[in-house]
DNA sequence: GTCTATAATTTGATAGAC
DNA sequence: GTCTATCAAATTATAGAC
């Protein structure tokens, strides 16, 4: 069973937990094998035993982040305004906690360059978001929930990505208040 | 003087349309010398002569692309609502034309990877077009137009993001038609 | 499960002929 | 301005010892 701390104690995780940052970081192509290894004090042919690939690793990596992000947001059933908080909260806490994007929002942007079996995994992590929160705004009383999760979470991922670029969390918050408005 | 055209004749011009089609599609780490150099059927050594390293490459597409984002904009002075829908349009554009995320998004993603002189330009890209559409969005009655213009940029940032994610331009108009909101 | 060693390819970059 | 030739380093990945 997968732990839930962003730093697992088996190797096959810290790999991950070193891939997951270099990704967010600066994208699929800006990370090696050795740069995980020799972060970890092993070889590069010791990350290869547990990911044959980097195709694997990385869609390893997404299944990991989306699960867990998933998981993080826990049940939508609550108030709806106190859910939508909370589901910008866990977007904020990317660029708030570790300066990071959003794993996905980084790889969705390299959607065209990425291996398909990342790219599956990458869908999936905007279509449960969408109808994680789809729900709760349209209990709130939206006119078009659908049309309203989309800019929700289009603008939470463009928060991150201005905020992390001007170097300040202003255009997060901006973006997201602006998108919460009923 | 730098022709206005996406195809430019010269070879340094051309070299810069490939390098920005490549970069706009999987990021700074995703394309070579040599994949520009095959494409325009001459050498990589020739690529060096119009650009010593690859930070000055993508340096000049990122201003190259941010002089000509601004200078499609044009003057900021006519009716609000039109403007802003203007703005908006120069976005869409990106990936309603060529399925193509916005140039600094991509950088601005990876800005924590990428060469300083290249974080210049993207800082620039966004701040540029927060400068152009802020006096717009005060002319309109907007309370915080400082905000509202971060939460603009985002919104069509993570638009661009969200929609070639999904394979989908609903995800854009949404954003935009949410974040245009008065 | 980790290592050494290495293969095969690609990368950014340079020297020097034409 | 473009070429051939080349370099040093890095890349993904594999074979086989321990």
């Amino acid at each position: 069973m997968q732990t839930r701390e962003s730093n697992a104690v088996d190797t096959a995780g810290r790999i991950m937990d070193v891939a997951e940052r270099l990704i967010r970081t600066g994208g699929y192509d800006a990370f090696s094998f050795r740069e995980i290894a020799t972060e970890l004090g092993i070889k590069s042919a010791s990350v290869h035993y547990h990911y044959a690939t980097k195709a694997d690793l990385v869609a390893a990596v997404a299944k990991r982040y989306t699960d867990r992000f998933i998981d993080a947001l826990g049940d939508n059933s609550g108030d709806p305004e106190h859910m939508i908080d909370h589901f910008i909260a866990n977007y904020r806490a990317s660029v708030a906690h570790e300066n990071l994007m959003c794993l996905c929002g980084m790889l969705g942007a390299e959607i065209a360059r990425i291996p398909p079996s990342v790219a599956d995994h990458v869908i999936q992590f905007f279509h449960q978001n969408l109808e994680w929160i789809r729900p709760v705004l349209a209990r709130r009383g939206d006119p078009d929930p659908y049309a309203s999760a989309y800019a929700l979470v289009a603008a939470l991922e463009g928060g991150l990505l201005l905020a992390r670029s001007i170097g300040s969390l202003v255009p997060f918050d901006a973006a997201a208040r602006q998108a919460r408005r009923l």
